[in-house]
DNA sequence: AGATTGTTTTTGACTCCTCAAAATGTTGCT
DNA sequence: AGCAACATTTTGAGGAGTCAAAAACAATCT
């Protein structure tokens, strides 16, 4: 059995590799780790002897089918336990990633399935994110961000792509949650910062940066 | 914080003390957490350098009065994890035991509080061991068990204090679930077997060891 | 008291995961 | 081509938790 470590370690190559199959760098994946370098090509190097990834040497690493797998379930456990803390448990959405991020190692796959019907099968967790199928299967369609859609035209909130508390409540605090409709008025990328018009009145601006976590869809 | 290694050590420092103050023998504390003894020595002074426990080398230990505090709070996610499994998401009473015992290290006193809030601030989990209060109070009343209560009165099982999948099957099979009717029909010490006789008719037969794991009160 | 039995502690070694710092390789620039 | 800048790997070391086996101790039985 893999411990967590190595869970997190595969789960993060995974969400570097954004669905395509290209190598993920040791430095990034050390970055997300929150490890040095050297721990991470250690760790790769352990864990491609048990065949979870294939590591090219100075070039990166890739996970093997069987270590997608065990990375996919990872991810299920994750995104389905902050679908309860929020949807059963009335939990903050900014405070749900670190409980999850513990939670995932130690819930077995027959509480996960429970969790997943009680829950109806959701497809989507609080903040967009796809929800692996028991099968593995991962809805990874391609959305716009508010950095680069077109403007002016209706929106709808799909998917906020990071988990930092901090981010996920000025998130919440400018109306911008999973669902919310809006539109882009304007984009100045001189000055990195991107005017929004909700509908309702609000005119929140934000900046590029956060502009491109925030993923939409054409909405009514 | 506490790892969850040195959690489990001062869970199963509490529940070898049972209540009294009195010391825990290496031995016993090594048994229970499945390492050779040396290694719950090891560990022991090495708590015990953090203020955890008290050891009395060659005699045992104890716990002191902030490694009380932790155990309990420990035993308290246990037991409200155990609970949610079997009333919330209807698994198995005989496999809830090993699932918690992952889960209760993973888990966050907020996430604690809201579970208990969501299950009605129960004071027995479903093989009727006692709840900690949230100030880490345990209702430690001592019961009778069906090897030592008095024969032919009627009794009401109240909690079953073994936690193997094995043993909560036998039990539930038989018909001996907290919040049974039931009363001894006879026992032979020397055969070393308990007969009972249920509320219904069955009268199912059970070791005197068995019987002494399954506490009762006088019921209707 | 002396010897036997059983428990506890000590010692040395091992695995897993980590870091710091030195060594090595790759890429881009002049 | 030669060099600088950067990323990656290697090396040596340490903490946490564990085991096996030897040593030390306590309790009990002649």
């Amino acid at each position: 059995m893999a411990t967590s470590t190595v869970e997190n370690y595969l789960k993060h190559v995974l969400l570097l590799s954004e669905g395509g199959d290209d190598l993920v760098s040791m430095g990034a994946l050390a970055t997300a780790m929150e490890v040095v370098p050297g721990t991470a090509t250690t760790m790769v190097k352990a864990i491609a002897g048990e065949g979870l990834v294939e590591h090219q040497p100075r070039y990166g690493v890739k996970l093997t089918a069987k270590g997608r797998r065990l990375a996919l379930n990872v991810l299920r456990k994750h995104r389905l336990i902050e679908t309860f803390l929020v949807n059963v448990l009335k939990m903050d959405w900014s405070k749900v990633h670190e409980e999850a991020e513990q939670l995932e190692h130690a819930i077995s796959d027959e509480v996960l399935d429970r969790l997943d019907a009680l829950l109806g099968h959701p497809t989507t967790d609080p903040h967009g994110d796809p929800i692996p199928n028991r099968q593995g299967r991962l809805n990874s369609q391609v959305y716009a961000t508010l950095a680069t859609c077109a403007l002016d035209i209706p929106l709808r909130v799909v998917r906020v792509t990071e988990q930092s508390a901090e981010f996920l409540q000025f998130v919440e605090q400018n109306g911008l949650l999973p669902g919310a409709g809006i539109r882009v008025a304007d984009r100045n990328l001189t000055a990195g910062l991107v005017k929004l018009k909700k509908t309702g009145g609000r005119t929140p601006i934000v900046s590029v940066a956060a502009a491109g976590k925030i993923l939409v869809e054409p909405g009514k």
